[in-house]
DNA sequence: ACCTGAACACCGTTCAAGT
DNA sequence: ACCTGAACACCGTTCAAGT
């Protein structure tokens, strides 16, 4: 995207961005202060100057991943000048992108999932988000022409097909795009 | 139970013991070796004597915990000599005694539960004492004269029923006693 | 057989001192 | 403004030495 450019100073952002990246290959375990100072090839006292303490990176993290979860997705795909049907295949595949073609793409979703099950401070976002989500995926499914009846159980069924997905992609490495798309074609039509 | 002799020496099991009231309560996180020793005035290389490491505990405290959280019970209510509603009942005060009072009681299937969240080690143990403890209900409902295609989804609705409850008696204190019978009453006999 | 005490490694946190 | 380096505390793990 952009920055080969190797600074030496590091911003608030580095950091971030390297606990995102330990966040997924390691669970929240493996966000850790001096770990991340060794990858980003630094001292623990450098952190220290951008964050008051681990926890202060972590709500970083969790404010971070809230907006690109919810706002910045639909945002974009409300703004595409496609039609409803097309704003929700679009939506569709923004979600099904690959691991490290996109952040705020779906690599990092399940490792905030795990990351909400063992700590409140994660539930909480991630109690949001879910609701955020489901909400916006209503609207969409409205537009698109769904009765009114069936918008709730038609969101979470598509819903909850991208979270299974999302979690076979990564133990049977399946894509997630052709089946969700199939879907969704499907419950808009039918 | 036993024990008032507060001996010098500890076994194995003082730190197993230990290891599940940390557990209860503050979590995975709080069984450590250095608290423990904390907690039994002995120092961390007495941990070491009986353990090769924190792992094993983990591991002694699981394999625990899946005998009790079974066989334990539903054997003490096969050989009760009741009739099978009867045992049907002895099984539900006994998995809704009050914290403290038995062990293996119901008060540790919540931190296990959670444990299982973020631990593989232990998720697999839960997953078997899930399935294993519907497979016995729905036993115990046959006997009672449940139709058997009933069997799974009565079996299912009792042990949400007792997840839940457990849930609600850590934050609202509320006794999972009565609901419980009430609703395996009205499921064996309706 | 069971334990203590000291040691080492790892990591979170603080802070004085550098650029 | 941003960072280093050293220090301290906490805890997992090891081990020689005690009873």
């Amino acid at each position: 995207m952009a920055e080969q450019d190797p600074r030496q100073r590091l911003g608030r952002n580095d950091w971030v961005l390297a606990g995102l990246r330990a966040l997924v290959r390691g669970g929240i375990a493996a966000v850790r202060v001096e770990p991340l100072a060794r990858d980003l090839k630094a001292t623990k006292g450098s952190f220290y100057w951008h964050f008051k303490d681990l926890a202060e990176l972590h709500q970083t993290m969790l404010e971070l991943w809230e907006a690109l979860a919810t706002t910045a997705i639909t945002q974009a795909v409300r703004t595409s000048g496609r039609d409803p049907y097309g704003q929700l295949m679009l939506l569709v595949d923004m979600v099904s992108v690959r691991p490290g073609e996109a952040f705020g793409g779906v690599e990092i979703d399940p490792a905030f999932r795990d990351w909400g099950r063992c700590d409140p401070r994660a539930r909480a976002v991630l109690e949001r988000v879910d609701r955020q989500r489901l909400a916006d995926l209503q609207d969409f499914l409205r537009a698109a022409g769904v009765a009114e009846t069936e918008l709730l159980s038609k969101a979470q069924l598509i819903y909850a097909a991208v979270i299974g997905l999302e979690n076979l992609r990564l133990t049977t490495g399946d894509e997630m795009g052709p089946p969700l798309r199939a879907l969704v074609a499907r419950l808009v039509t039918g």
